[in-house]
DNA sequence: TGTCTTATACCATGGTTAGG
DNA sequence: CCTAACCATGGTATAAGACA
């Protein structure tokens, strides 16, 4: 049930409603970690949450190291802070690891493959550079490691996992690759135990109100895990019953705040749709499938007015500047049409391009 | 020469359901 | 509650050719 409590607490939680003025790091360190599927949307999942950011300033923090960039939660790919990717690999990656198994299986990828890969990688990297993905590709067919098909893709992937490597900053357009002992220079130490109730106290800080399910899904853990973790950060978190079930906050986001006509353009796969199992305060049940054509797990950008889900849109990049697409899923109000050009204008601003056209 | 269009290859899990 | 198996595509880079 669509509930305008619930999306306006968390579009403050989550800092798109911003009223402060916070760094690209900044903004991962708060939200503990930011689905990065789809590099160009997850830049602007950052730059929608700091009042000013541009596109070169995201970018620059992740050269820097202020932001990692690796597989981790649910066995996809997250913005992070540098320090906390150890115990986050350490949290995730048995689980993940174990339910590959099968496919790797599929892939032909046994031990000894995978470990004859790890070797090669390290030693082309152990020197503290970085390397392209289709340079890594070529050098382990050179080696006699076959990339094709799922198997490139795996490989690196359980690579990371296995705390090995992780994304280095773009080059160009490609990715890269390098060693994550020498990419993170510092890292938190933390048990299991530690570790489950330092993720939910990030989990419900910048996502409440959420429930234990919610957060059982955005961290991949099993339900038993989730509630651990929970318990043993509830006295710094406030509960309200919606509906009859039990929602977690930030202690200090008491009080009403309703969502308002403010208009919002998210990204694909973006926290405020994928951080909750449950997205029915934000979503009505009709237009769900149409924010994931197929349902086939490819979510959309969307447009959220008032903390609702009201539509789509998309973006062409050209050279001289972006061409914006809107696709509402029904005729929009006349104070959400002038702030769907407001918040037209910030993307803009975020990409530091003019907009050229704007289409329906 | 620079821009645009088109074809192609590749990259990326989430949802659902059955059964232990 | 948990795991395993199975189903389902849009976005983007890039190269080649068309075009102004």
């Amino acid at each position: 049930m669509v509930n305008t409590d619930i999306a306006g607490r968390r579009l403050a939680n989550q800092f798109i409603r911003s009223s402060a003025s916070m760094k690209p790091e900044e903004v991962v360190r708060r939200l503990g970690a930011l689905q990065a599927q789809d590099y160009l949307q997850a830049v602007w999942a950052i730059g929608l949450r700091t009042p000013s950011a541009t596109l070169a300033q995201v970018e620059r923090a992740v050269a820097e190291r202020k932001i990692a960039l690796t597989w981790t939660l649910r066995g996809t790919i997250h913005f992070v802070p540098p320090e906390d990717v150890k115990w986050l690999l350490q949290l995730c990656a048995p689980r993940l690891l174990r339910q590959a198994v099968r496919r790797m299986e599929q892939l032909e990828l046994d031990e000894k493959t995978l470990g004859h890969a790890r070797k090669i990688i390290y030693k082309a990297l152990k020197n503290g550079g970085s390397i392209r993905r289709p340079d890594m590709l070529e050098l382990l067919e050179s080696e006699g490691i076959r990339t094709g098909g799922q198997r490139g893709y795996h490989i690196l992937w359980h690579s990371a996992y296995s705390g090995l490597i992780c994304f280095g900053p773009r080059s160009g357009k490609q990715q890269t690759f390098v060693l994550l002992d020498q990419w993170v220079e510092h890292s938190r130490e933390l048990s299991f135990e530690e570790s489950l109730s330092e993720l939910a106290l990030r989990y419900f800080t910048a996502h409440g109100p959420a429930t234990v399910q919610d957060f059982a899904w955005w961290a991949g853990l099993t339900l038993t895990e989730a509630r651990a973790g929970l318990d043993a950060v509830k006295s710094k978190l406030e509960t309200d019953v919606f509906s009859g079930t039990e929602y977690w906050s930030p202690a200090s986001s008491g009080g009403h705040m309703p969502a308002t006509s403010e208009v919002h353009l998210l990204p694909g796969f973006d926290e405020y749709i994928l951080g909750y199992s449950d997205r029915s305060a934000v979503l009505e049940p009709e237009t769900a499938p149409l924010i994931v054509p197929g349902n086939n797990g490819v979510f959309l950008p969307t447009i959220a007015a008032g903390g609702q889900i009201i539509g789509t849109w998309k973006r062409t990049v050209k050279t001289k500047g972006v061409d914006l697409k809107f696709s509402p899923f029904t005729k929009l109000a006349q104070d959400h049409e002038e702030r769907l050009m407001l918040a037209a204008e910030r993307y803009a601003a975020f990409l530091g391009l003019p907009v050229l056209t704007i289409m329906r």
